[in-house]
DNA sequence: GAGACTCATAACTTGCCAGTTATATAACTA
DNA sequence: TAGTTATATAACTGGCAAGTTATGAGTCTC
C-alpha cells in the first residue's frame, strides 16, 4: 500500500498527526481510539509498510515514530500543481530555517 | 469522499495529472485507459463530488477540468510536517511567480 | 424523426479493507 | 516458573469500492 492509499483511512491520518507530536506506543495510540488494540495493530502494519512509521523495541513495548518521507514525495507530487493556487509568501517563509530565512525586511 | 481518498486511487491521480495539463472530455480521457467508458465515468464522478474536478458543457461532450482547491488543502495539510524534511530554496522559488521571485542573485 | 454519438446511471459481481474476537508471541515480574 | 503485560497475528464478517455489461438520456446529423 503506498503513502496515498495509507492516508486515505482518517485513523492513520490521526495515528501520523499524534507522532508528529511524539513518538508513542502502541498502547498509548490504542488508548486514544475507540476501536480495538488489533484494528489499531493493523493500521500501524499499514503505516509501517508504507514507509510513514517505524518502531524501536522497548522492553514489550514498541515505540512507533513517523517517517516523514512519503509524505515529501507527495509534496513532491504536488509541485506541479502548485502554481494553481495562491502562495503566500509568510507561509513559506515559515517553512524556512533561520538561517535560510528570506531578508524582504531588510533587503 | 474526501479528497485523501480520491487520491488514493492511481487512476484518479493520472486523470488529475492529464487535467492539469489542459481540459480533456470525458471520451478522451476514456481513450487513454483500458478499463472501460462508465469505469472513468464513475471516477469521474468521485473527482466532482470530492471538489477535484468540474466539467462545462460542450455539445454531447462534458469538457473536464481540474479544481486545485482540495489540493491546497492536502498542501496545508502538509505544513505541519515541512519542517521534518530539507527544503530546498530553488523548489521555493519555482512556486513563486516572476513577480514575486526572490532576488538572491540581484541583491 | 431515425440513427449515431457522448456520457451517465443501473444492476450486478468480485475483491479488498477495516473491523471484530480469539489466540499466539515475547518480555517483564513475583 | 507461573502469571501478567504488551503487541502482533489468525480467522472471520460485513460493507464498500471498482470493475463489468446493459441501458438510459441528451445532443448532433442526415
Amino acid at each position: 500500500m503506498d503513502a496515498f492509499e495509507a492516508l486515505a483511512d482518517p485513523t492513520r491520518r490521526q495515528i501520523i498527526e499524534m507522532l508528529c507530536e511524539r513518538e508513542r506506543s502502541a498502547g498509548e495510540l490504542v488508548e486514544s481510539f475507540t476501536i480495538s488494540q488489533p484494528a489499531i495493530s493493523r493500521h500501524l502494519r499499514v503505516l509501517r509498510e508504507s514507509g510513514l512509521a517505524q518502531y524501536r523495541g522497548d522492553a514489550q513495548r514498541r515505540i512507533y515514530s513517523l517517517n516523514p518521507t512519503p509524505l515529501s514525495e507527495i509534496d513532491r507530487w504536488l509541485d506541479r500543481y502548485r502554481s494553481l493556487w495562491p502562495h503566500r509568501l509568510d507561509r513559506l517563509e515559515e517553512h524556512l530555517t533561520d538561517g535560510q530565512a528570506l531578508q524582504k525586511d531588510q533587503g
